[in-house]
DNA sequence: CCTAAGTCCTGAGTGC
DNA sequence: TGCACTCAGGACTTAG
């Protein structure tokens, strides 16, 4: 599911719910299916009688402050985390809470990953080292910074835009949609946008993550937050998954092509080369 | 048959 | 030739 507008909103939804510094960890089950990063199952017995301290967001990870350890969740593309009455398929982590609730990771296509990092030195974490700029959380995602951060670089700015080494947050929904609202074509080469233009994407970047924040992201498909309910963001959309619709401004065709083996949607006449 | 919110791995290619 | 690095494509998986 999730860009950093769908993983912002789940970090606020869950720590509505929980009462941290009081909330133990009481037992963790796992279903029997691997996901597609996890740690040593042995580590899972550190986390009972542990309290649930704090949840923070990084780039796309959520991540469980316990008192010794950091239990480090991404939900890939079809991952979610629901206070569970019942059983669901595809629940794959189920987390006993001492208030009786059980905390429960779904995630039906298992690309999400976890980690159990030590509290002390967790920022060390691979995961977690090689991140770029949040264009949220940062105040160096500044023009004259990835200015010189793409000054050698041709390949495609819409690709760059969805690198987490460079900058975080921003998926393949997002990108399209901030280059439109920024005018630039995503197929431009990095390394060619002027200065004035990389400050023209950094707010359009910010203006749509921080607008799909405040309407708690955006459901294409499968994406809910951890009550169960749809982003309210898509609405709002004007070319990701629009191919074929007239552009909102100029009424030409919105076009679309896979850059790099990802959908990108773009109106030629706005965005021009 | 096709497509889907993400990331990791491999192998080819480039430049020094 | 070797090394370091970049980049494209495939892989992972289930549902609609």
């Amino acid at each position: 599911m999730p860009e950093l507008p769908e993983v912002e909103t789940v970090k606020r939804g869950l720590s509505r719910v929980i009462d941290f510094n009081s909330t133990t960890i009481v037992n963790v089950e796992l279903s029997d299916k691997p996901l597609r990063v996890f740690p040593d199952k042995k580590l899972l017995l550190k986390l009972s009688g542990q309290k649930i301290r704090l949840i923070v967001r990084k780039a796309k990870y959520l991540l469980f402050h316990l008192d010794d350890w950091v239990l480090l969740s991404h939900l890939g593309m079809t991952g979610s985390w629901r206070m569970a009455k019942d059983q669901q398929k595809h629940d794959h982590i189920k987390i006993y809470l001492s208030d009786g609730r059980v905390l429960t990771y779904q995630d039906p296509r298992r690309f999400g990953m976890f980690d159990i990092l030590n509290i002390k030195n967790w920022e060390e974490s691979p995961m977690l080292t090689k991140l770029g700029l949040d264009p949220v959380l940062d105040s160096t995602f500044r023009a004259e910074n990835l200015l010189q951060i793409f000054k050698k670089s041709h390949v495609p700015i819409k690709v760059s835009l969805m690198n987490q080494k460079y900058i975080v947050g921003v998926g393949n929904i997002y990108a399209s949609e901030a280059l439109y609202l920024a005018g630039i074509h995503p197929l431009r080469a990095s390394c060619s946008l002027l200065i004035e233009e990389w400050r023209l994407l950094i707010e359009a970047v910010r203006h749509v993550l921080f607008e799909a924040i405040f309407l708690g992201g955006s459901t294409i498909q499968s994406y809910k937050n951890s009550s169960g309910e749809s982003g309210g963001h898509q609405s709002l959309h004007f070319v990701y998954g629009k191919s074929g619709l007239p552009c909102v401004y100029c009424k030409k065709t919105i076009e679309n092509q896979a850059i790099v083996g990802r959908n990108s949607f773009w109106c030629s006449s706005c965005q021009e080369m």
